[in-house]
Parts: C-alpha cells; sequence; structure tokens
RNA sequence: GGCGCGUUGGUCAAGGGGUUAAGACGCCUCCCUUUCACGGAGGAAUCACGGGUUCGAUUCCCGUACGUGCUACCA
C-alpha cells in the first residue's frame, strides 16, 4: 500500500507538544512504518500571536529523542515542500477564490467589533455562543447580502476582509472514520467557518484540505478535538477536489489529566512531566518539565505512550519501536480517551531499564554521574556496578543513589539504624575484621564472606546484626546488592578505609 | 445552551448474548533476602443507572446520568 501520512504541527506551547501530541505522532509513524509510507510532518506558523520562537526545533529535538524521523517536514526537505504553512501562503488564497467563483464561500467584511455586536445581541440563555451560520449571516455584512459591484469595489480597495465557507442547509455529511466508524453530521447545525483570515494566511480548516490534496495524502490521524470540524473538512473536499479524493480519517482519543483533558499546567500541579523534553516557554521563562529530564528511557516514553489507547488484543505490555511497527493497527485504538497514570509509566521505565543491556544504559548513565561530580575512571568497573543495580532503579537518576557508592566514599552514615545495634563487642568486631581483610591477599566475596562469618562465630555475634552494620559502613545506608559483592566490588583499600571511617564516626556518636 | 464523542476494578485494559469477567499498574498479605530492590505465591476491588429485545444481557436497542471535546480571523 502507497500511503502519505501526514502530521501538522503547530510551533505553540499547546499545539502538539504534550503527550498527546506526541502520541499523534508516533501513531501517524508507527501506521506509517507499517505500510511503507511516508510520514510528512508540516509547520503551522500562521499565526503570529502564537508563534513561539525555538517550538519548530523543539519539535524536532523530541521526535529525535523518541526515535521518530520525518521522511519529509521543512528540516528534511521532500518533494511536496515547503513544508511551512507561511511558505506556502499564496497556495490557499486561489483555492478560496475557487470557492467564492462556485459559490460555496463568500466575502465577508464585518469589522471584529460587528462580529462581537451580533454574537452580543444575539446572546441567550439557551444559545449563549452564536454562530455566524445560515441563520444569521444574511444578516451580516458579506458578499451574499452586499450589491456586487459593492463587493468588487471593497475588494479592490484591499479592505479588510476574510472568506468564510457556504455551509448548506439540511444536509447530512457522512463520513467513515478509521476508529469511531460511521460519522455523520448536520451541515444546518455548522457555521460558516473562516477559511482565509484577513491578513492572507489560511485557517487550519483551509491548509489541511489544500496540503493533504497537494501532498497527496492517504490517511490522516489527529485527535479528536478535531472530530467536531471533520464536517468543514468534508466539504471542503466535496468542493475542492472530491470526495472519493480525501484521505482515510482517524481521530484518535484524547489523554486525560488526573481531572480533565491533560494540561501542560498539570505537571506541575501532580508533579509528573506532560512534555518530551524540557521546555521553557520564551515569553514567560516558565519550565515545563518533559519525560527525558525526569529519566525516562525513550523507549520506555514510546512504549507507555503506544499503550495508552492502543494494544494489540495479547497480554504483552512492552514493546520496542519495531514490535509497535509489526504490531500496531488503528482499528484497535479505543475510542475512549484515557487517563495518564504516573505509576505506571514509571513501571514501564523500570521494565526497560531492566530488559536494556549495559552497553546502551552506559552512557547515559555516565554522563549523569559525571555532572554529578564522580570519578569514573574505568568504564568495565561502570559496566559491572551497572549490571548490579540495574533493577533497582526505576528512573534514571536513581543510579546516583544506587551507583554512586562504588566510586565515592559516602558522605553520611545512616546512623540511627546502626547506634541501637552498636556496642563495644561490635567495635571490637569490625576493628578486627578490617585487620583480617587488610591482610587478605585474595580479595574475593567469598573470602571476605569467609572472614565476616569466622569472626563473628568465634566473637559469638550473630552475622545478621553485622551485616546490616557493614553495609551501612560500605553504602551509606541500607541499600544496595549482597555485601559481600559490594566489598569485592569497590576493592580491598576502600573497603578496609571505610570500615575504619565508620568505626570512628559510629563511636563519636 | 447546541452539537459531537465516550463510559468494564482507583488507573490502563481483554472480552463480548450463557465466562469462576483475562492481564497489567497501584494497594495489602506471605515467601525469598537478616538491607533496598528483583523474583515468586496469594488477596481486596469492576461491567454507570433505568427501561426494552431475549429463555438469558456486561455484551444488542432506547433513554437518563456522568465525563469529555468543539461551539475564535487558535490549532
Amino acid at each position: 500500500m502507497k500511503s502519505n501520512i501526514r502530521v501538522r504541527f503547530a510551533p505553540s506551547p499547546t499545539g502538539g507538544l504534550h503527550l498527546g501530541g506526541v502520541r499523534t505522532v508516533l501513531y501517524n509513524y508507527l501506521f506509517a512504518r507499517k505500510n511503507a509510507g511516508k510520514f510528512i510532518l508540516r509547520i503551522e506558523d500562521t499565526d503570529q500571536t502564537r508563534f513561539v520562537e525555538g517550538a519548530e526545533q523543539y519539535i524536532y529535538d523530541c521526535l529525535a529523542w523518541c526515535g521518530i524521523v520525518p521522511d519529509e517536514s521543512p528540516l528534511h526537505g521532500g518533494e511536496y515542500g515547503p513544508y511551512r504553512q507561511s511558505e506556502r501562503k499564496e497556495l490557499y488564497r486561489k483555492y478560496a477564490e475557487k470557492l467564492v467563483n462556485e459559490g460555496n464561500a463568500y466575502y465577508a467584511f464585518d469589522s471584529p467589533e460587528e462580529l462581537e455586536k451580533m454574537r452580543q445581541d444575539l446572546k441567550t440563555a439557551e444559545n449563549p455562543t452564536p454562530q455566524y451560520d445560515n441563520k444569521v449571516r444574511l444578516q451580516m455584512k458579506n458578499s451574499l447580502t452586499m450589491p456586487a459591484d459593492e463587493v468588487s469595489k471593497l475588494l479592490k480597495d484591499r479592505a479588510r476582509h476574510v472568506i468564510r465557507i457556504k455551509m448548506n442547509d439540511g444536509e447530512t455529511i457522512r463520513f467513515t472514520d478509521m476508529i469511531h466508524q460511521e460519522m455523520s453530521f448536520d451541515s444546518t447545525l455548522v457555521d460558516d467557518k473562516v477559511l482565509l483570515k484577513a491578513d492572507g494566511m489560511p485557517t487550519y480548516h483551509l491548509a489541511v484540505v489544500v496540503d493533504d490534496y497537494l501532498m497527496k495524502i492517504t490517511h490522516a490521524f489527529r485527535g479528536e478535538e478535531w472530530l467536531s470540524s471533520a464536517p468543514v473538512h468534508i466539504m471542503l473536499w466535496k468542493y475542492l477536489f472530491g470526495l472519493e479524493n480525501m484521505p482515510q480519517w482517524a481521530h484518535l482519543p484524547l489523554i486525560l489529566g488526573p481531572s480533565g483533558k491533560l494540561s501542560k499546567r498539570d505537571g506541575a500541579k501532580y508533579g509528573f512531566p506532560v512534555f518530551a523534553m524540557n521546555w521553557t516557554d520564551p515569553k514567560s521563562n516558565e519550565l515545563v518539565e518533559g519525560f527525558k529530564e525526569k529519566g525516562f528511557l525513550p523507549e520506555a516514553f514510546i512504549n507507555l505512550l503506544a499503550v495508552l489507547g492502543w494494544n494489540d488484543g495479547s497480554e504483552q505490555e512492552i514493546f520496542s519501536m519495531d514490535e509497535l511497527i509489526e504490531k500496531f493497527t488503528i482499528g484497535r485504538v479505543h475510542k475512549a480517551g484515557a487517563k495518564f497514570d504516573f505509576e505506571k509509566a514509571k513501571w514501564f521505565n523500570h521494565e526497560w531499564i531492566k530488559k536494556m543491556n549495559v552497553d546502551s544504559l552506559k552512557p547515559k548513565i555516565k554522563d549523569m554521574l559525571l555532572a554529578e561530580g564522580f570519578i569514573i575512571a574505568d568504564d568495565p568497573l561502570l559496566e559491572k556496578v551497572i549490571e548490579l543495580v540495574k533493577d533497582r532503579c526505576t528512573l534514571l537518576p536513581d543510579f546516583i543513589q544506587q551507583a554512586g557508592y562504588f566510586f565515592k566514599t559516602p558522605d553520611a552514615l545512616d546512623v540511627d539504624a546502626v547506634m541501637p545495634k552498636w556496642d563495644e563487642n561490635k567495635k571490637e568486631y569490625f576493628i578486627s575484621l578490617a585487620l583480617l581483610l587488610e591482610n587478605e591477599n585474595s580479595f574475593t566475596i567469598e573470602n571476605i564472606e569467609l572472614h565476616f562469618k569466622n569472626l563473628a562465630a568465634e566473637k559469638n555475634i550473630k552475622p545478621g546484626e553485622l551485616q546490616m552494620i557493614l553495609r551501612v559502613m560500605l553504602v551509606g545506608s541500607k541499600i544496595g546488592p549482597a555485601v559481600f559483592v559490594i566489598a569485592e566490588t569497590i576493592g580491598k583499600t576502600e573497603t578496609v578505609n571505610r570500615i575504619k571511617n565508620a568505626i570512628t564516626i559510629f563511636q563519636s556518636v
């Protein structure tokens, strides 16, 4: 199947940077890859009031982190360019005028004040938001109500105007959605949407139809918030290019936050990220936290996003990108919105950290530990440590706590855990143990354990009580893999030093 | 208000006229481990409500409720 999949993106903080937006891109991408189609990224940069500096690059960065590379985009080029809407401006006017000439659209000259007045005048309890539609258009200032010569004069004088679609009365608009199946709308209830704005830029409605046609788009997946404006798009297809050439639609369910639709504010409110990567709004300087910086692996991120609203019918929950491409089918996408659960998101990351091999984990962890000020002299040690502790790390920063003590003597010891069990006898024990270990030339797990146990038996102390103390001495707290493994890994000198230091500390408490 | 979409445990969900209504997250108990995890074994918890249709409805139909989206010269 030859398919072109498109995604349209607005470089604005609300235009698709959040979880739902990334998932929409992901589903598009999976579908395109599975069907050997092209994945086309287009950028909405039409609205100057909403345009945000740096947001376009940010989108590419997020997608790249997720492992998603568009086949065509303003950055990657392609045969259907240009891909930025502002660079296609001239195209849209042509189609808008074609609609006017064929009686399917009209020029409207109403000023914002006049529109506001109309809305105020017509506003009632039953109709709180009056629309510019078949009921009111004949009372407004447009080419339907004004004499032709006056209209052409206004046009010639470059009077401020927009072009609106003229929605039919009493027509049932039908189409098939890949997720919702048969859909139908009453055209009487759809308003005359603006197609071309006063600044000559198209609205989404016009642009999406024209671009999809020109770029030979076969499938268009977008969020469910677009479902109510689908009738406008269907009519545009009918008038302009023919319904038979229209792409297949899929309206994806929404991702919900703890209360209602997930918003970027939910991140700060509930303490979990809602964007793929950190985003600082250049206007407000407000930082929205990203999954990447929170310590998620991109593999886990796309995995958790993919299965939020989709599953393959089996019990499988962990999918790699390749498996997702192979198994993804649009028919199994849910109709209902899904609430995002950060606890489950963390579980996915944990699973991926466990699943990931040491080599792929190493660069990220090394960078992070280096940034935290740890000195990592040798990579084999780091590899060993990662293997040792990765099962106990849910988010990447957990490695700081779980792996840090292998590279640096703990700053503080959990004395509260030790003090209730600390006495002269134990002190003697550890002084002797340090001595024994110091003189041991074969510093292996087995030998360390042997000394530890023999000495315990000799001093008549239960080994269990000693093990926790030794752990705190070496690690600083009650965490980590088997103590003797830790001792062997950090080596004889370090082990003996930590024991001696700890004795001093415990004695001084 | 109008219109659209939706509704299986707290969350993600499988299923779909007759089932003990899968599984996962989270929670609880126990085992393993004299640490924290991992792993293992259990447990509590669900078909929004009301009417139909039917021998039988969680499943089909209709209402209601609730949720959510749209209702801009935003996307």
